[in-house]
DNA sequence: ATGTCC
């Protein structure tokens, strides 16, 4: 991951904000803008994402800054990070600018327990959780859905998991878009089918995980409180996965559609993966509504992992999951292009917004926010590494001015997983964990040396910068004592 | 991220 340090211009907004000019390349559209502390933004120097976020600036139809979040490193073409925004009509839609893992995304419950509730069973607790949501490549699920109900879970993603049983009456109005963005699974390959079927309900693997924390700071009250989140001690339950093969087969799948379509409407590109189509071709029709279903099964995924997480608690603690107070904070899509409006230099323009590793932040008020949360603006959940932090955020109207309502996503990797491996064994990180206070059970060790805390950035260093720069506010600081990975 | 190469 580490190849050439950038060696081109990056000019000093203020403490947060850095800008590689349009006049770097010949072939750029716009200015790029990176968010970042002086120590992030020299981390982000040594791979190719400054590179990356160069060549999406030159990308059709591009509106606005292209843009990377303080957690930025290099992905498939877009960089991890990256913000972009197309406009409606005359833009791009580019399944790079998505991601492999469509709707890779957080989600995060509260609960009515403390820490003197938990600590005592955690070990309990994990080894529940480790089996009650299978893990790990290729893991499948206790539900093996038909044809026809992984149709239904495409097309009416969270909801399905509701109909069926699988939820709380509340958990509906605490995602983004309610859980089900407008889909048809016409265009779904037989192959991304076979693989979504036996996958509901799993983890997956890689940086993914299942974790119980304890609220560890509390930064805003007043937002805070509006979470669900009210003292210190108490405890949550995150869960970060995706879409599984079955979005990993739709991105491949429709990679290969955009490769033709650079040829038939003639798109010049700096990079073969940035592949993309006009938004306005029938293309572009195709993967979206493709994108938008596997998009669903990821939030249908998470559904029927957190019903499952509910029912472990129960049988360890003895109660009911409404009586444990296991509500919903909020559910956030991190990989995703979604149609929204912006005002641009004083003019009202509707954009496709790419966000691959970044979540929407949008401020108080914003209609599309459910009102259970529109007076404080949206939950934004960004996990950290196993062994220190995940944060709460809350979104704010400069976000919506400045980032196309985006923030940061997680910490973002800083080893490769090859130089992670070589650091340490993962059994010897268990027992290290271990002595800090977290329990870990894993399918695999490799993932846990490959996922160890040194391979990540320092997430409250990522935190802090949106923090700086407006762009989110803290709301808590949340702290690992249990941890399922894959 | 991913039946880590159909």
């Amino acid at each position: 991951m580490a190849d050439k340090e950038w060696q081109g211009p990056l000019e000093q907004i203020d403490e947060y904000r850095w800008r590689i000019p349009r006049s770097y390349r010949d072939d750029m559209r716009t200015d790029c803008i990176v968010y970042g502390s002086e120590t992030l933004v020299q981390q982000m120097r040594k791979d190719n994402a400054l590179e990356q976020l160069v060549n999406v600036a030159t990308l059709p139809g591009i509106v606005g800054n292209a843009l990377v979040m303080p957690d930025a490193h290099w992905g498939y073409g877009f960089p991890i990070g990256g913000v972009a925004a197309f406009d409606a009509v005359e833009g791009i839609i580019s399944p790079g600018g998505v991601g492999y893992d469509i709707n890779c995304g957080v989600r995060l419950l509260r609960t009515d327990l403390t820490k003197d509730d938990v600590l005592p069973k955690i070990e309990t607790l994990v080894n529940q959780l480790f089996h009650a949501v299978p893990s790990g490549t290729g893991s499948e699920g206790v539900l093996k859905l038909s044809d026809s109900e992984l149709e239904e879970v495409a097309h009416d993603g969270a909801e399905w998991a509701l109909r069926k049983g699988m939820g709380m009456e509340t958990d509906a109005a605490r995602m983004e878009a309610n859980g089900r963005l407008p889909s048809d699974p016409s265009y779904i390959s037989k192959r991304a089918r076979e693989r979504g079927r036996p996958q509901i309900g799993t983890l997956g693997s890689g940086n993914h995980f299942l974790e119980v924390q304890v609220v560890d700071t509390v930064y805003d009250e007043k937002i805070a409180r509006a979470f669900g989140i009210e003292q210190v001690g108490q405890i949550t339950v995150m869960v970060h996965c995706g879409s599984r093969g079955f979005g990993h087969q739709v991105c491949t799948d429709f990679l290969e559609v955009m490769q033709r379509a650079v040829q038939k409407y003639g798109i010049s590109l700096p990079d073969r993966q940035l592949a993309c189509c006009p938004v306005a071709s029938e293309e572009a029709a195709q993967y979206l509504k493709s994108m938008n279903c596997a998009a669903n099964y990821a939030w249908a995924n998470r559904q029927v992992i957190i019903h499952n997480v509910r029912r472990a608690f129960e049988r360890v603690f003895g109660k009911s999951s409404e009586a444990l107070g296991m509500r919903m904070v909020y559910d956030v899509a991190h990989n995703i292009a979604k149609f929204e409006e912006y005002e641009i230099d004083g003019v009202k323009r509707k954009v496709i917004v790419h966000r691959k590793g970044a979540t929407r932040a949008f401020g108080p008020g914003n209609p599309e926010i459910n009102e259970v949360y529109r007076g404080v603006g949206q939950p934004v959940i960004v996990p950290g590494d196993m062994g220190t932090y995940s944060y709460l955020l809350a979104g704010t109207q400069t976000a919506e001015q400045q980032s196309f309502g985006s923030t940061c996503h997680g910490a973002g990797r800083q080893l490769s997983r090859h130089a992670a491996l070589k650091r340490a064994k993962g059994s010897d990180l268990i027992k290290s964990l271990k002595d800090q206070g977290i329990v870990l059970k894993a399918r695999e060790h490799r993932t846990v040396a490959e996922e160890a805390p040194y391979a990540y950035k320092d997430v409250s260093e990522v935190v802090d910068s949106c923090h700086g720069a407006g762009i989110a506010v803290k709301v808590a600081r949340l702290r690992p004592i249990g941890v399922v990975k894959g």
